[in-house]
DNA sequence: TTATTATATTAACTAACTATAATATCGTGT
DNA sequence: ACACGATATTATAGTTAGTTAATATAATAA
């Protein structure tokens, strides 16, 4: 360990980091499920009601329900209720730049 | 379902998206770990001995030898023996490019 | 109010993951 | 050959995540 850019990190910005490692591999955990990432790259930039989403991911209500609530209580999804259908989307731009970024690592075609 | 892009593909279309969501979420699962993200951080570009990766990201050797092999065998590091150490970096570009995308989104001072 | 559609929640069981401790392997120097 | 340092493997036990089935809530329509 002759050279080290970690040694020399402060206290607190070793501490700022543990943090976003945290906070990254909740977030990355959630997204990395089979279904979840399908419903991710069903989404991209859309909103889709949850009936089309258990259509084209193609499991239960009840699974693909609770899929959404993981992806939706790690903010990379958000709902919002009209009538009585929920649609869902994207979180925010940074996670829809990386779900892109996902499919130009993963994807034969992209 | 009234619009969709997925009913315009072929079976084999088809198919090939599902590999692509198959081997994504093995990759990304085998990154969502907080010690093995760690790893990959503190490897980015370099070249690191087992030994050091031990030192900088603060567990147990045999820990982190079971985690190297996880990453390893989801080719998302490789590994190169020099007399009686080894040695791990980032296997290819595209997956360096991601994890410095991961950064981007997840951390605060990057 | 009752029925119906859409979505969410809970319970139960199984499977997969993780850290630790103990042990094995492999390369090098004596 | 033996000892030592570096890395890998195995066994175990605790924890977490997954799917399914059943049930609950909530909004709308009849």
């Amino acid at each position: 360990m002759t050279e080290s850019s970690f040694l020399q990190l402060t206290h607190s910005e070793l501490m700022a980091r543990e943090d976003d490692i945290q906070r990254a591999s909740r977030s990355l955990k959630a997204m990395s499920h089979p279904l979840r990432l399908k419903i991710l790259c069903v989404l991209g930039d859309r909103e889709i009601s949850v009936q089309d989403i258990v259509e084209y991911v193609g499991t239960s209500q009840s699974n693909i329900s609770q899929h959404l609530a993981i992806l939706r209580d790690k903010e990379i999804l958000k709902s919002r209720k009209d009538a009585n259908r929920v649609y869902y989307k994207v979180g925010d731009e940074r996670t829809l730049k990386l779900i892109e970024m996902m499919q130009h690592v993963f994807c034969s075609t992209h």
